[in-house]
DNA sequence: ATTATCTATAGATCTATAGATAATGC
DNA sequence: ATTATCTATAGATCTATAGATAATGC
């Protein structure tokens, strides 16, 4: 009997970098750990993928795009203002707790490298902006009946993601400092997604 | 007519790394390099140092303290508790504000080196735990009168934390995408603090 | 034949230290 | 004498590639 070949060694060497870049950022991985932990010889990463900074660099505009596809949940149900938001605010919450490094990936890279930024422009694609228009017409519609405050869209928008992604950020500090254990952690997790809506929506009154 | 001997090395040497270190984190920055920007030879790091993660101990060490004082401002003055909440999260903006790049340093320290968080939790002293404590107090009569709703104090600081960090996190890419001027970004940043004051406050509505 | 894998190694770092030389404080 | 600075270098990486060998698809 054979041993299955689903020893896809480009594959594995793939998802192994974004499961060590994910963890230690870009510097702190060599191509010799990656090879290592993914059982195969070190000139096998340059065989399939040339440099690290190649490699790298599919990786990291994988997760871009798909943290930007977050806010592209076009639900287009016929539902009001509030409840929308509180499906976009829910939606963003669950595209970052489902890959909970790639906050971190990013923000320590284009920090470290700010030449990443214009790749970070490109997948920005106009799906996302889109979004964001529509939902500033619907949001001035509501300020102009008064059920809202005047507010700014991208005030809103900052707001959001500040509280999402920092919870994400910092959850990793916070486990190990109050040593909490994974149950707990789940209902914290669940208690501030049911709280940063009802921040978001409590800023919006009148 | 000497030069004038303020050239003092070790300190330049510690104020060159912190500045690298606050750039680009640990792992991207090397001693080679520190000592080039310093203006002396390789070797004088070490002579003063010793190692590389003795002089990043340090700095970390300190700035950890900085940004815990920031909740130690022990205003003692008889104000209500809407006020005192607002110079609360107003001086944690402003400390985040005076070492934008601190919070940064942090996060990519702690993640890619989780045996930093020990550091952390000595840092984290009695005294900035008693801030927290007191205004828990003050939380838990506020609710009692009925002037604020039913909110956990961890709550509240983890909102006030992720809004005032995450600005400053954040703003290094805002400004290269939209290319924003320093008299622009610093409106936007006048503009984020008064913000933040606001939609906590609106938070806490009974 | 082509594709995948390994061995070996060049060349560029980087950290840390040993040991020589220069500057400074008594 | 002590302290500060430099030169030189050991030893450990790390990235990337060249070239040999093994596996696979016709």
């Amino acid at each position: 009997m054979e041993i299955k070949k689903d020893h896809d060694t480009e594959k594995v060497i793939l998802e192994t970098a974004e499961r060590l870049f994910l963890e230690k950022g870009f510097a702190m991985t060599s191509t010799v750990e990656i090879a290592r932990e993914a059982g195969c010889n070190q000139a096998m990463v340059h065989y399939y993928y040339r440099s690290k900074e190649n490699l790298f660099q599919s990786i990291f505009e994988q997760k871009l795009k798909l943290l930007m596809s977050s806010f592209e949940e076009t639900n287009q149900k016929e539902i009001n203002f509030e409840e929308r938001l509180t499906q976009i605010i829910g939606s963003h919450f669950e595209m970052i707790r489902a890959n909970p490094k790639v906050p971190f990936l990013i923000f320590n890279e284009l920090i470290t490298n700010p030449s990443r930024i214009d790749s970070l422009k490109e997948k920005m694609g106009s799906r996302t902006l889109s979004v964001f228009m529509q939902l500033q017409n619907e949001l001035q519609t509501e300020i102009d009946k008064g059920n809202i405050c005047q507010i700014d869209m991208i005030d809103l928008a900052f707001s959001i993601i500040s509280l999402n992604v920092m919870l994400f950020l910092g959850s990793p500090i916070l486990r190990i400092i109050t040593k909490m254990e994974d149950a707990e952690f789940e209902s914290l997790i669940e208690h501030r997604k049911k709280e940063h809506v009802r921040i978001i929506l409590a800023s919006l009154k009148p």
